[in-house]
DNA sequence: TAGATTGTTAATCGATTAACAATC
DNA sequence: TAGATTGTTAATCGATTAACAATC
């Protein structure tokens, strides 16, 4: 039906790279989502999408999406939209997905076992390539295709293997060991779920802290604003 | 040594509630980490805090601390700072802990049990009441403290126990079901990891929705980023 | 061509920072 | 009192929205 699908829009008009602004964090900010809803539309079969479907569909302003994707170049086509193949992989590339980065996950607990089970890790192109423990009983049995390993050899394993991305699930007093460890071993990032703020001033490391709890406060924040507010307002009465 | 500590401030130059501004949004968002490194010092014995230690301790301006907290009250004392279990309480106040919301959690898979394990709730005045799921060989079975129960039961339980917050770590495909069903029953608000943005538009619930694959990204945004400008940049030499 | 939809500018809005008088 | 530190105003900065000319 959509027979303007299969128009190959035009998308060669930066054929040389012009000297753009930084993209301003508040986009940056947005971006994974734009790739989930673009990956859902993508796996739905739809080829392209205007602004204000976008909008429609992510509950913000065609502006914000016109403004936000023209950061990051021209990507969309007047009087047609965007090509949905096409945007989803031009942020993934900006994303840094598909950098064929290496994860280890460092603590075989609940959280962490929970985590490897995921395809969170491939479905964006990092490989999750070992598990560690520090727990006798645990060491050298599998978890979803991985041997657990004593963190023993994280330091050797992470520097042979050029591991990129430590994920961090052991018990807070642990953290900061371990978490100096992975920098010093040419890790790069740390996804840090051990509920406290990593600093690691010493070491150049990007540290990404994983507050859960923040968020259950902010929902408990919502329900007793909400029910504080009237749960059935007469404000469009 | 700091006996000023024990000189207890005058906090009551608010007797009458004065008409005050909305809290921003922005301010709420970051109410979680103050209530976070407050926690912290208390724990540490630390009984007051100026906003240009707090400032230095968290990485912001101690300029925005005191905009921030004087969104919702005057909780300083020229000269002397805030008092730390008091301010720590106020934001407990407004953030909705200790409401003594009850909770389920639904889905006892990993996702689900490493959430059950953890002082998450507890700790933010929030009761676990149970866990379900559909699965024949887990129901009965005891999860932390609470029996497996089977989805079958969830809107009768939700009903009597006046539950207030579900957790959803079931599949993507049951998400939709399930959460619908909980805002029927009179849950307020759901906390859903099932990967996906739940709208109940015709349902009288919030919903917070948890995407750690966004996180992810970021992290390998960040990787790729600092990567890409030199790892030992020489703005500096 | 006519219709649709982007890219982009300008206007608005909100959030952050700086500065300092008030006051403990 | 003198020193410290808040509360608050004003200035700056950045982010969002609206509008429309460019153009496919």
């Amino acid at each position: 039906m959509e027979h303007i699908d299969q128009v190959k829009p035009v998308f060669d008009r930066h054929p040389e790279e012009e000297p753009r602004m930084p993209v301003p964090p508040a986009v940056i900010r947005r971006l994974p989502r734009y790739h989930r809803f673009l990956g859902d539309l993508l796996k739905a079969g739809k080829m392209r999408i205007s602004s204000s479907q976008l909008s429609k569909l992510m509950g913000v302003t065609a502006s914000q999406i016109r403004q936000d994707l023209n950061c990051f170049g021209g990507f969309g086509q007047q009087g047609y939209g965007y090509n949905v193949r096409y945007l989803h992989g031009k942020i993934s590339e900006l994303l840094g997905v598909n950098e064929g980065y290496r994860a280890v996950i460092v603590g075989a607990g609940n959280l962490g076992r929970a985590l490897a089970a995921t395809h969170m890790f491939e479905r964006r192109g990092v490989a999750r390539v070992a598990i560690f423990d520090n727990n006798p009983a645990l060491i050298g049995k599998e978890i979803y295709g991985m041997k657990v390993r004593s963190v023993d050899e994280l330091s050797d394993f992470c520097r042979r293997e050029k591991v990129a991305i430590g994920v961090l699930t052991v018990p807070k007093a642990a953290a900061y060991e371990i978490a100096h460890m992975m920098a010093q071993a040419g890790v790069r990032g740390i996804w840090n779920f051990a509920n406290m703020e990593l600093a690691l001033p010493d070491d150049n490391v990007i540290v990404e802290n994983i507050h859960l709890g923040d968020s259950l406060m902010t929902l408990c924040y919502d329900i007793k604003t909400e029910t504080a507010e009237g749960r059935f307002g007469d404000e469009d009465l």
